[in-house]
DNA sequence: CGTCGGTCGTAC
DNA sequence: GACGTACGACCGACGT
């Protein structure tokens, strides 16, 4: 909204907005970064301008709205000076693939356009502006070019979308410029625009133009009378080119009689149309605009309905067993693992059906909560049957949920969140309204929509009970309508294989794990705890006397003025973003040899981190119910097909500190039980001489040498002089390094080493191992041709940026492209020993815990020789080859002593 | 007061 | 600018 100090938008009688098209174009597509669709056009230019436009229209409710565009090719004012806009480089080949979806999305935001093949935009919308206020219009120029300046008068106004609240009357363009508006002209023909190759005056600038005009009143005035200007250098450059003066003012004069014609009624807004944006916005791949465009399918034909009796249960059950199939949301007010809180489930037996089961609710109107122990009694044996083929949006949360009712949940067939991951795991959260949109036209209600958000979301349990019973069924009803198109997709792109053998498998173990959780003992992490604080009081202490004043040392602004402005440390590198002064790691140890306090700094920092995110934390999330953690593995957001875990996240306890293993040493079996933890031996790398079928690679794993040791010798030879230890970390470095991508200069920095020396090490690991080269490359040429990359067990990732004009863009694609089938395959890997695994294990021996390439069981002492050595058979046969897969098992009272 | 982007740090 | 995949704590800017 505009302030006091503006003259706000112009709002008397009707007014018209007239878009500088040609430079908001330029403008969204500078200002955004590149972006592709799903057919990898580039996009960024159509995306920043729909939101300019959007805003524009939602920000000022306009009456009436245009857009002018300049068109290719010569123009009266090429007539005039051929040389005009002789210089300009022609429009980048990005930009200018995305001029007709511009033009449409303008079109279909209900913005016409406008263009004119002898004409630019601005004498459009100059000849326009003028015959709108003549009309009694009020006219917005929406614009970033100050050129328009020259346009603004009483009823017309400059408004420049980038600075909000910027309207310029003749005021504001005089302070803004310098001039009134009848004097912009007359200094822009003075100034000259190298842009647009027009000459101005050679000598006068910007600031000489402004004043010589407002010194001497007009160009006229100027070129009538040279002699009176008192700058001797002026004087003589007026005097010499007078007539480029003459013909630059013609050149930046925007024409008011150029040959279009005011139409009210054609501009009128009436705003979008629906359809047609649906249908570009899905084109393009603008997820977060779709919604609002997605046409409503018509909710009369759902049958959604409320089971008000245990008998229509029995009916409900019969038919599902009938077609042999159902769908089905459970809807839980926690969906966290052990947490219950079940309000209903609703079940679809048909598309288009959906009969929801009234559990948990708080309050119910004329409807009751059925007896919940009746209720799921009557479902359990249907819930239970495999020949009843289950389909749902995130299984897993239904059986987790069901499974603490002790309802089991089989016959599980398909989960359209793992579908929908399996066909484009680059774009979580795959929500199920998203998948209604893209594949049934059909706008859900969001949960947000229903519950709120954040902390003020309500529960479903205290929500008025219809518009639960129409969520919940319309839920289980979009799952069974999406079952159909999501299997012949997976179908068409030969993901089924990989579905059905591998990620719908996996559903019930990751259940199984997350109910199974793993008992922590608080009262160690609560010693730790206190020992903790006392350490970080003392450190802070001597943190704040070394920097000679209280701060917060957790707050990397307040420490960078600490240690580079109190201090005057030396700041060594910059944060991406907001160019703050890094105080990172890398940093701080520089810094710690020529002060104290970096030191201290780390050591807090460190301190805290284990403490604030692990040592306290912990205990708050052990459920009081079976007093163990469960976390929770996410199937469905790593795009490179591993899990995810959170809730608290049990993949990233600390392991390489002597304080972080006892964490892991808070992390124990019960009495009478062991953990037994089982790693893969170097897997990503034994994958890479598999992928590549590096000969001495290959030769290596299979004779069982020490991979590094190997690769020592083949990056340092064997006559390095230095320490064997040393030799192997940098080997080491070198190996992981590979699978990353990483260059040089980051290799150089982590071995210290000078950067041609890192570079050296990377040619002699490549000489040593030709078949990794030829793999790598292979790879991205094969990913560069088809757009995606692919895991042993055909597990897709689409990496369309390989094709990108944007080095970085695509050198980060590269990388990516590398590293996907290496980690995928892993994970592969792990995935196909957990299903194998679960099925084997003894009664009482449990998994608990998968951690990329280590699986971590709790097993009664009895069991525990029997136990590792099925899991080792297991892991080591997951799948086929060229190299042995080894695995290293250690048991004890704690998963720090089972890694010991 | 809550949300969200940025930065940092832990794991494999 | 420079190492792939995650999750989460904390800060501080920003909006309600």
């Amino acid at each position: 909204m505009p302030s006091d100090s503006n003259p706000g938008p112009p709002s008397a009688g009707g007014c018209l907005y007239l878009i500088d098209g040609s430079s908001q174009l330029y403008r969204a597509f500078h200002a955004i970064r590149e972006l592709s669709g799903p057919d990898g056009r580039p996009t960024n230019a159509v995306y920043g301008f729909v939101n300019m436009l959007r805003k524009l229209v939602a920000d000022h409710a306009p009456d009436l709205v245009a857009a002018a565009f300049d068109t290719r090719g010569p123009t009266f004012r090429t007539g005039l000076d051929a040389e005009y806009k002789a210089n300009r480089p022609s429009m980048p080949d990005d930009l200018a693939a995305q001029v007709p979806a511009v033009h449409e999305a303008c079109e279909a935001l209900g913005v016409p356009i406008l263009t004119h093949d002898e004409y630019e935009a601005d004498d459009v919308i100059g000849t326009l502006a003028e015959q709108a206020r003549a009309g009694g219009y009020e006219v917005a120029i929406v614009t970033g070019d100050k050129d328009f300046y020259q346009l603004v008068r009483d009823g017309i106004r400059v408004f420049n979308p980038r600075d909000e609240g910027a309207w310029l009357d003749a005021d504001g363009v005089r302070e803004k410029f310098g001039v009134a508006p009848d004097k912009v002209v007359d200094v822009l023909a003075l100034m000259g625009d190298a842009v647009d190759n027009v000459k101005g005056v050679p000598g006068i600038g910007e600031k000489g133009a402004r004043e010589l005009i407002e010194a001497h009143g007009s160009l006229d005035a100027l070129l009538a009378d040279p002699a009176q200007v008192a700058r001797k250098r002026y004087r003589t450059a007026l005097e010499q080119h007078a007539d480029e003066a003459r013909l630059s003012r013609e050149l930046v004069r925007i024409r008011t009689d150029a040959p279009v014609a005011f139409d009210a009624a054609a501009f009128r807004y009436r705003g979008p149309d629906a359809g047609r944006c649906f249908e570009l916005f899905s084109a393009l791949g603008f997820r977060t605009l779709i919604p609002e465009y997605a046409p409503t399918v018509d909710t009369v034909e759902a049958d959604y309905g409320i089971v008000r009796a245990i008998a229509e249960i029995e009916t409900l059950a019969n038919e599902a067993r009938a077609s042999g199939r159902c769908s089905l949301h459970v809807l839980a007010d926690d969906v966290r693992p052990r947490a219950g809180a079940l309000v209903g489930v609703a079940i679809s037996t048909a598309p288009g059906r959906g009969h929801y089961v009234p559990l948990g609710h708080a309050a119910l109107g004329a409807e009751a909560n059925l007896d919940a122990p009746a209720a799921l009694a009557a479902l359990r044996s249907m819930l239970g049957d495999p020949a009843v083929r289950k389909i749902g949006h995130d299984l897993k949360a239904g059986v987790m949920v069901l499974a603490h009712e002790d309802v089991p949940l089989g016959g599980l067939d398909l989960d359209t969140m793992i579908a929908s991951y399996l066909l484009d795991a680059t774009r979580p959260p795959h929500r199920i309204e998203d998948l209604a949109l893209e594949h049934l036209g059909y706008k859900a209600m969001a949960e947000d929509e229903l519950r709120g958000r954040g902390a003020k979301a309500l529960k479903f349990g205290d929500l008025p009970a219809d518009a639960v019973v129409r969520y919940c069924n319309e839920r289980s009803d979009l799952a069974l309508k999406l079952a159909a198109p999501l299997r012949d997709r997976l179908a068409d792109e030969a993901l089924e294989p990989l579905y059905q053998e591998l990620e719908l498998p996996l559903i019930p173990v990751l259940a199984s794990i997350e109910r199974a959780g793993v008992r922590v003992d608080t009262d160690a992490l609560g010693r730790m705890s206190v020992r903790l604080e006392a350490e970080l009081t003392a450190l802070q202490r001597d943190i704040h006397e070394l920097a000679g004043g209280e701060f917060n040392i957790n707050s990397p602004k307040q420490l960078s003025e600490v240690l580079f402005e109190k201090l005057q440390l030396p700041s060594s590198r910059r944060t991406g973003k907001t160019r703050v002064a890094s105080t990172s790691v890398a940093v701080l140890e520089e810094l710690a040899l020529a002060h104290d306090l970096p030191r201290k700094v780390l050591d807090w920092r460190s301190l805290q981190k284990l403490k604030g995110t692990y040592v306290d934390a912990l205990p708050q999330l052990v459920n009081p119910e079976t007093g163990r953690v469960h976390t929770s593995f996410n199937q469905a957001v790593a795009a490179t097909g591993r899990l995810s875990s959170s809730d608290p996240n049990l993949q990233n306890i600390p392991i390489r500190t002597e304080l972080g293993r006892q964490i892991r040493g808070a992390f124990v079996a019960p009495p009478g039980s062991v953990l037994i933890s089982a790693d893969y031996s170097q897997i990503e790398l034994r994958v890479l001489a598999h992928l590549s079928g590096d000969d001495s690679l290959i030769a290596a794993f299979r004779r069982g040498d020490d991979i590094h040791d190997q690769t020592a010798l083949k990056v340092f030879g064997p006559e390095s002089t230095l320490d064997p230890h040393e030799l192997r970390r940098r080997a080491k470095i070198i190996n992981y390094a590979l699978l990353y991508g990483k260059t040089a200069f980051t290799l150089a920095r982590d071995i210290g080493v000078s950067q041609p020396a890192a570079q050296a090490f990377i040619d002699a690991y490549f000489d040593g191992f030709p078949g990794v080269r030829g793999y790598i490359d292979a790879t991205i040429a094969r990913a560069r041709e088809s757009g995606s990359v692919s895991t042993m067990l055909g597990r897709r990732r689409r990496v369309p940026e390989l094709s990108s004009r944007n080095g970085q863009i695509r050198a980060a694609a590269e990388r990516v492209t590398v590293n996907l089938p290496i980690q995928g395959s892993a994970a592969d890997i792990l995935k196909r020993a957990m299903i194998d695994i679960h099925g084997s294990l003894p009664a009482g021996a449990r998994m608990i815990l998968t951690v990329h390439d280590e699986l971590l069981f709790e097993v009664p002492e009895a069991l525990a020789d029997t136990v590792a050595a099925l899991v080792r058979d297991r892991m080591e046969h997951a799948l086929p080859l060229a190299v042995p897969l080894t695995v290293d098992i250690g048991i004890g009272g704690s998963w720090k002593q089972a890694k010991g």
